[in-house]
DNA sequence: GGATACATGTAAGATGTTACATGATTGT
DNA sequence: ACAATCATGTAACATCTTACATGTATCC
């Protein structure tokens, strides 16, 4: 229904812009870091490495011998690659399939795109998750659901809520953090 | 790495739990409904039903023809796989891969289970966030991160708190409503 | 020399996605 | 008769999970 380009495979590639690592490194990122946990199992990441090198994305070492160490970078192609993907503004999609995308993509922004950039995702995720929580509490509205169903309802469209303050507290700061930085 | 038992199974089970339905009808919910968004395709559900039935938990009428309506409704054994389902308690693995399979199952737990479950779930899963965010306190005062970075760490951590926080107004109203039903 | 951590990978299987195929029923 | 909607399903492909297989480097 919606085409989400795996995150799996992104999270790869912002890592690898900030510096180059091996298929082993990436693992205990993601093992070790509490949040945007990706499965750190090699039959998801050495698998998904393989298919961004295919896609001349990224390009490792070779070292002769067995079992070694090998390190990837981005190629020129996985940057532009890379840059379009933090570039996308949010849709209506993300918002309702993607938030922990949309997470990911802010906290890998202030590496690689100006602060503009970084400014105008959240107005526009600003605007989404407003759009989503009208048509969330409009659906509540119409519909008839038990107490339990309400709650769990309900407990969603305070998530969205939360979500929106957030925003607009991280744009006010990143705000003012760039007037002097 | 985690073993969620897989999120449209039980979805499925839920639904046809309150009422007996068909293919069509489960695929009409799931593009109608706003939340807990499983997947609308054709290629998904009934894949998913022939895996029900054949774990005898659900059966359907099987009628002459062509591709006529076929409605499915729980087995015995299928109550008692749901049931169990909605049973277990939060764990910490719940809270940090599949916040929504717990909605979920809470949404679901008002019309199979008494409110005493529904009461104990709650209480679990508060005990398991405060946990989980004491954890990502830690981590965030242990570790460097960029500015954006550490907004959108932040972000996380707020959803957290703010779920915290709905999980002990829903306990009060749960008991409130409770009280008198 | 043995344990442990470092390091890369494959195989089997489950589930989901997109796209396609097909038939039945109802309204005009 | 035809279109729209109801209704069920398959095929090809991608991705992830679990479990396994294997080799290297370092420390004691």
């Amino acid at each position: 229904m919606i085409r989400l380009d795996t995150a799996l495979g992104f999270a790869i590639l912002g890592l690898l812009h900030l510096e180059p690592r091996s298929g082993y490194d990436l693992r205990k990122i993601f093992t070790t870091t509490p949040f945007d946990h990706f499965s750190d199992s090699p039959g998801a990441i050495y698998p998904a490495l393989l298919r961004l090198r295919r896609k001349g994305w990224i390009r490792g070492t070779r070292p002769a011998g067995g079992r070694r160490r090998r390190e990837f970078r981005l190629t020129p192609s996985g940057r532009r690659a890379w840059r379009a993907w933090l570039g996308r503004l949010p849709t209506r999609a993300d918002v309702v399939w993607g938030m922990d995308h949309l997470m990911l993509r802010f906290a890998f922004m202030g590496d690689a795109l100006p602060r503009s950039a970084s400014l105008r995702f959240l107005e526009a995720l600003t605007r989404r998750i407003d759009a989503h929580v009208a048509d969330l509490r409009q659906y509540r509205k119409q519909t008839g659901i038990s107490l339990p169903g309400r709650l769990a309802f309900d407990a969603g469209l305070e998530m969205y809520e939360a979500r929106a303050q957030w925003v607009r507290r991280a744009r006010a700061w990143l705000r003012r953090k760039g007037a002097r930085s």
